[in-house]
RNA sequence: AGAGUCGGCUGGGCAGUCGCUGCGCUUCAUCAGCAUGAGGCGUGGAGGAAAGUCCGGGCUUCAGCGGGCGAGGGUGCCAGGUAAUACCUGGGGGGCGUGAGCCCACGGAAAGUGCAACAGAGAGCAGACCGCCUAAGCACUCGCAAGGGUGCCGGUAAGGGUGAAACGGUGCGGUAAGAGCGCACCGCGUCAGUGGCAACACGCGACGGCAUGGCAAACCCCACCUGGAGCAAGGCCAAAUAGGGGAGUCGCAGCCUCCAAAGGGCUGCAGCGCGCGCCCGCGCGUGCUUCCGGGUAGGCCGCUUGAGGCGUGCGGUGACGCACGUCCCAGAGGAAUGACUGUUCACGACAGAACCCGGCUUACAGGCCGGCUCUCCGC
């Protein structure tokens, strides 16, 4: 995602999740495929280099599961707890969330 | 060999698979075209500090004829280098170190105002605590006298002691005891003179008995410099909606704008659009056409060829400059430079470009190279 007018509508009407890492918003974009956007506040990580890595580590997870997604636009944001993480635990965790996303955006498409 | 000091360089490597992004070539699709989208191949893709944002510039824009004065801010030994600096180089002065070398906001304290703990008698035209003296003057007293003693009035910065600092040191003279009080030498200050572009050094000559303690990152004085804002600068294109301006067109009647004309507004009818299947009728809405400029979302430019890198030669003690040759080396935009696996070693620090350069400062696992110094040993 690249527009700010997008990242708006899914905070605005997007369903919320997350767990120890991340925050999750996600919203039916309506298109064939999911979309993703990031939100690293400087504020939970201090230096440009812990952002960049995590942004890296996020993007590359997406892309590697974003074929089992359905059509969404997913806003991730980073909690205080990465910083101590390695790769492989965020890496755990971001495949929960991408399952999570999947069925209950599922139940939620079907009501 | 050990210890030390200064300067420079480097900042994991290799292979495979899957990805991201700039550029070039190319294939396919759409299109009148410009282009857009999806692939393929090739190629480039973080740093020495990209950091802090502390200085100096370029660039952009606003203001300003030009110049002077002032305020505010900054700089502060001298010369040079540079686009420029608060940086760098060379030199001078002071301090530290055996030395290589390191450190210093290093103009002015005989313009003014101000500040200084504790100790100490006294701390800024200083001061009599201990000590030293009793010559002069006064009083008392001893003595035949010469003279002596005590007290008062005092004298004294040589000695002790305090302190970061107490009004220069040594010697001789001098004196009641002392004192630059006098003299000699040393030191200090001022001036002439000499060397140096200068800072400054020397100063054997002359003068001064010494007058001038420290702090100006306290106010201040002096000299010099100095417009503001910053790439979210700034420029271009520009949808929808609403609003602005110009031109053309705008049927009939009434009313209002002093009467009439023109223009404008309101109301009704007509017209036009939409809805009720259609006509009649009713309801709702409404001037119409066209052009222009501002401007939001969005897009494009600015955006990387530059005070550029590398090599050679020449000039210069050096910073650096000049000439020639050669190379093109990130350019994103909710923000690319990554992930995984294998292998290897010394097991990898600090850390991520955001308009661009030159400095400074701060952070940093290690590794490499060179200059120099001291100590010890061997020849």
């Amino acid at each position: 995602m690249r527009r700010p007018a997008e990242f708006k509508q899914v905070y605005a009407a997007g369903k919320r999740l997350g767990n120890e890492f991340f925050t999750v918003n996600a919203q039916a974009n309506g298109l064939t495929g999911a979309r993703l956007g990031m939100s690293i506040a400087a504020r939970i990580l201090r230096r440009a280099v812990d952002r960049n890595r995590l942004r890296r580590v996020i993007r590359e997870s997406f892309r590697v599961h974003q074929v089992n997604l359905p059509p969404l636009d997913i806003v991730i944001g980073a909690r205080a707890g990465v910083l101590s993480a390695d790769n492989a635990r965020l890496r755990a965790a971001l495949e929960k969330l991408w399952q999570k996303l999947a069925s209950t955006c599922a139940t939620s498409s079907a009501s």
